[in-house]
RNA sequence: GCUCCCGUAGUGUAGCCCGGCCAAUCAUUUCGGCCUCUCGAGCCGAAGACCCGGGUUCAAAUCCCGGCGGGAGCACCA
């Protein structure tokens, strides 16, 4: 116990902060994720959740979670939840939540407003006009001579209009060339269904949102840093305060790509099994691997908020997972592609093994007879004459190898220097382990990510739990599934 | 192509804003050794880096200029 606290202690210890928040002051830190709820989590958004959490927490701030739900057309109901649910398995408590989508009226007043003052209009070019003169650097007439208003934009159908800022159409900086702040969507909403037509762009409500809710440090992904001139513009035309943006590169991981982007053609074409396919980075597919939140969060941390593009090896992130899993998880036998040894002299009896080496979780029953099954890999390396050991249990003295493997019984003692081999006896099931490895190979998908490995486990594998983690001693953490059957998923060695 | 951002060991990261205490932090990785009835964990040790070239300065990973390399944006998607 209380090596464990010591154990445990130094751990943290080691674990790094995150560099101090400029302009920050205890207390009066507030800081926001928002996802679109247009699908599930992914470790990449697991990096911003826990920056923005952490650093509300070590301001003593708050920490808004806000649904950016304002593109009727991708945003779906089950959504909402299902990201809560993922954000609660990661152990992330949130202070306020709201949708922006419900503060559409504020919106429709501030755009009044900016159309009023001139500084916006209403243009009705195509969207292809729109395209070239941002690339010829030229103003179309609408931007000018305009007549059109709020409430005849309002009356328009989808893509005949849009609510354009007046930025800058020479601008070096193309998120400058009049940006579309408002566009019209026929399209029912989730949450609203038919009430609202005209929709903001993530150019309008970000920038709105941030500043109305408080939101004094907005983090968002580098990919938008080009943006970040139309959000401080657009603040200063409202006469909104204007909050201290940042900008951190996105999470990369080697063989394991994490944008939705790439995830969802895997899915489509049946190449994994969905969403929570255990070769996937999202937080279902983490999970279902046996990943704890512990661990996501510490890897997502050593991350920092650096904005040097990186990409992280996956190994990582095991390496901190199995240092946690590894005061946790309880021991079983499990013999992959078992081969069977027959040891002369070794009496049927019951014999009892600890769940775990040094931490005390008590005993497990296990019965033995004079048949045993060993892994093939370890049967392989046995010659006539050896004697390897049975781990917890005793010595054998190999006779023949054939199909089977004959052995003599040699001693309860432990011998220095000998292979220590898990077994199971005849009383045992059978199941397979499913083996995740990453899921691209030199850029292309590897049909070979998923390896099923059969074999028997030990008896007492029927006690453990749906979800819980174990470990298969000399074989690696394994999550256990119960669904039909009983099944197992590798999180790593 | 244009514009912006980035460039510290195999990998990720601290340090860079406010130059000296940096012969550069931590983690991972690899390799030794110890411990352990697991190929896991733990402990000890070792290996390994400031993209290149100029400049400023008594002094540069840190400031300036140029080059090279990587990334992003150029959507009525975020």
């Amino acid at each position: 116990m209380e090596r464990l606290g010591i154990k445990e202690e130094g751990r943290k210890k080691e674990k790094r902060k995150l560099p101090p928040l400029p302009h920050a002051k205890k207390g009066e830190v507030v800081t926001r994720f928002p996802p679109e709820p247009n699908g599930y989590l992914h470790i990449g958004h697991a990096k911003a959740a826990f920056v923005d959490y952490e650093y509300a927490r070590m301001y003593d701030g708050i920490f808004i979670l806000r649904f950016d739900d304002t593109n009727p057309a991708n945003e779906r109901k089950e959504f909402y939840d299902a990201q809560k649910e993922d954000l609660k398995w990661l152990g992330i408590e949130w202070d306020k939540e709201y949708r922006t989508s419900d503060n559409l009226p504020k919106h429709y007043e501030l755009a009044k407003k900016l159309l009023e003052e001139g500084n916006a209009y209403i243009c009705t070019c195509s969207e292809e006009e729109i395209r070239r003169n941002r690339r010829e650097m030229r103003e179309c007439i609408h931007r000018n001579e305009s007549e059109l208003e709020w409430n005849d934009f309002i009356k328009m159908k989808e893509g005949e209009a849009v609510m354009r800022l007046k930025g800058d159409m020479k601008s070096n900086n193309t998120a400058m060339r009049d940006p579309v702040l408002f566009r019209i969507i026929e399209h029912p909403h989730p949450i609203h269904g038919k009430r609202f037509r005209v929709w903001p762009t993530y150019d309008f409500y970000g920038a709105v949102e941030d500043s109305l809710s408080g939101v004094t440090h907005p983090f968002r992904s580098k990919e938008y840093e080009l943006r970040d001139e139309v959000y401080f513009y657009l603040l200063d035309l409202l006469g909104l305060r204007k909050p201290h943006l940042m900008e951190f590169s996105r999470l990369e991981i080697k063989g394991m790509p994490v944008s939705k982007r790439k995830i969802k053609p895997l899915i489509d074409e049946g190449k994994v099994m969905g969403w929570d396919d255990p070769r996937l980075p999202t937080l279902r597919g983490l999970r279902r691997r046996g990943i704890v939140p512990e661990a996501i969060k510490e890897f997502v941390l050593s991350q920092g908020i650096s904005k040097a593009e990186a990409v992280v090896a996956f190994e990582n992130l095991e390496a901190i997972n199995r240092k946690i899993l590894d005061g946790k998880a309880r021991r079983y036998f499990f013999v992959p592609q078992p081969v069977k040894v027959i040891v002369r002299g070794l009496e049927e009896k019951e014999v009892e093994l600890k769940y775990h080496p040094s931490v005390d979780m008590g005993k497990r029953k296990v019965k033995v007879g004079n048949v045993i099954y060993i892994p093939k890999s370890d049967a392989e390396k046995l010659q006539v004459g050896e004697i390897f050991r049975l781990k917890d249990l005793c010595n054998v003295m190999v006779e023949k190898i054939g199909n089977e493997i004959m052995g003599e019984f040699a001693g309860d003692e432990l011998i220095d220097g000998i292979d220590k081999v898990q077994w199971v006896g005849e009383e045992h099931v059978e199941m397979e382990v499913l083996i995740p490895r990453l899921p691209f190979k030199n850029g292309e998908f590897d049909e070979k990510s998923l390896e099923i490995v059969r074999g028997y486990a030990e008896k007492n594998v029927e006690e453990i739990k749906h979800g819980e983690i174990v470990q298969f001693e000399r074989f690696g953490f394994v999550r256990i599934e119960r669904n039909e059957g009983i099944k197992g998923i590798m999180a790593h060695r």
